[in-house]
DNA sequence: GTCCACATGTAACTGGTTACATGATTGG
DNA sequence: CCAATCATGTAACCAGTTACATGTGGAC
């Protein structure tokens, strides 16, 4: 039950269409919440449906047409509820730490050239954080780094930055151990 | 894909009955990828049916009776094809991040103590993961770490020890950045 | 004989993914 | 007027979750 509170919080940033928050969604939210234009649709409906968003007036005749959505205040409360409840962390799932146990079984054959993939994609993913980062936290210049709304998202923003820093460590440290592994097992 | 992968992996490892293999989730293999009997259960069943594995001979009538299966050479084939294949790293999806970011927006009233909560419950999960390496993977003792099979295994569990780690370190930071925002926003 | 733990299973639901359909607007 | 792009939507499917049902065997 993520989703629903996740365009919340976008359409409190900023009220905006369907194809607006899907592009939201791919930049800055999607950092750590991801969603399909088809869920966001089906979800804002469902919003809509249960009084938590509605659409700004302009009469328009569904298809084809742009259609923007604000927060009502029973939104507002609900995503103040949610953020303050108590949820368990949701059991973690990798694949790639699951396919390195079973190549311990069947064999390394071919999933080397895969970590060296995932580890070129972490790098990647760890400058445009860190270009962010540089761009709207650059410190001692007075800007959104000294407000709280702005301590938070950066909060936010080093938890990206660590989480790719560890994986590209933790790959780079694979790779090498790779490297020492005796040649039938690669 | 991934969940009758990890069974595979797991009857590799040691034939098992459903309920073995649930057990084994819990711990060691569910560390990266959790599942419940029912999953279990309706995944044997399939494999089973595609001739990935088999019921070891005893013939059961179904219901209270244990069941163990084993690995058949099209099982072993076709963990090795998935093992091996590219795969993309899936889009992260972090709750604790969401919620932090909606507070940024109606306010950081209860989130700290949650994540004082969070940060006991990774705490104890890096405790766990601590001992299984000091059980299994002490250094010079002349056991499974130095064999290919051990290295692998130990590298799984590094990424575990590290991302407990991260986590800790990141929500000792965020609570130490609360302790800095003014009262109005706690 | 009853209760409890072990063991296998069914059913309904929820959320995310993939593929496709349809209408409106604009530039050439 | 045609193609490309913007925009909203439907449908089918798949995987994970939650709740519940049923049978077996041993302890007391």
């Amino acid at each position: 039950m993520s989703l629903p509170h996740a365009i919340l919080t976008a359409l409190l940033e900023k009220p905006s269409s369907g194809l607006e928050l899907t592009r939201r969604f791919d930049r800055s939210i999607g950092y750590f919440w991801s969603a399909t234009h088809q869920q966001i649709y089906r979800e804002l409906g469902k919003l809509e449906a249960e009084g938590h968003i509605r659409a700004l007036p302009a009469e328009q005749p569904t298809r084809g047409q742009k259609k923007s959505y604000e927060v009502l205040p029973a939104g507002r409360a609900e995503l103040a509820r949610w953020t303050a409840a108590p949820q368990d962390p949701k059991p973690y799932r990798d694949t790639m730490l699951l396919r390195l146990r079973a190549s311990a079984v069947v064999g390394t054959e071919g999933i080397e050239a895969d970590l060296r993939r995932h580890l070129a994609l972490h790098r990647q993913q760890l400058t445009e954080y860190r270009e962010i980062e540089e761009r709207d936290f650059r410190p001692g210049t007075g800007n959104t780094r000294t407000s709280p709304q702005g301590r938070l998202q950066h909060l936010v923003l080093r938890a990206g930055i660590d989480l790719e820093t560890f994986w590209t460590q933790w790959l780079t440290h694979a790779l090498a151990e790779f490297a020492e592994l005796p040649g039938e097992n690669r």
